[in-house]
DNA sequence: GCCGCTACTCAGCTTTACTAGGTACCGGTA
DNA sequence: TACCGGTACCTAGTAAAGCTGAGTAGCGGC
């Protein structure tokens, strides 16, 4: 990836990580492994964490400490109800976002 | 609009003054009070100057100084050669950031 | 004569991602 | 036993891009 996606990615990482999490609970390193997956390919670990602890400071997430048979224990998290408003302010954001874009993509040739 | 739209518009918003440019010149003054009324409601003008500047030195865009029969004279930017590969090139990072969220977005539910 | 619109500039702040480390636990192997 | 690789998390410092808020300046109209 290139550096232009670490800009674009400002504000729309976290709308991912709790898209994710909407779906099912889980841990830093798995969204880590996840996201690079899904050709993300050059997020940094440290980036994730950072991201969840903000996350969970503002009280967009639940955590539980679940112990690992190779490692440290998980830390888990889970989307909850504030969460999920959050989650779909993001979306209507994104929304408003890709519309404009997209008719400037036509307008523009 | 909110702080979310903020944060978004981090890398986004020098491909949407480009997209603005590749459909012709403009200055300023103008791309600012075209985004108010395309909703992106508080930009702030500072912004959108520094976003310019910021082009401009990169090599993105040509600049040709015209006098305003009201207010200091303009400075008329347009897209050169760079500025359009560059464009295209955000239009394929932006591709790629919306392939990834439509599918989360389905997924997630 | 001043108000409002046009037009651009600048210093200082905040947010968010990156870099580049470090801690620690476990199993396998030399 | 000693170490290495994989798992799992955390932290301090840096950079980029947008915002705030203020300032400069020309022009026309009441």
């Amino acid at each position: 990836m290139g550096k232009q996606v670490t800009e674009m990615l400002k504000g729309v990482l976290e709308g991912i990580v709790l898209a994710i999490l909407s779906g099912r609970s889980a841990y830093g390193y798995e969204i880590t492994a996840w996201l690079r997956e899904q050709g993300f390919s050059d997020i940094a670990e440290g980036t994730v964490y950072a991201l969840l602890i903000r996350v969970e400071q503002r009280g967009l997430v639940d955590v539980a400490k679940v112990p690992s048979e190779k490692g440290p224990p998980r830390k888990v998290y889970s989307l909850n109800a504030r969460g999920r408003d959050h989650l779909e302010e993001f979306w209507r954001t994104w929304s408003f976002l890709t519309e404009r874009l997209d008719k400037l993509r036509e307008g523009g040739k």
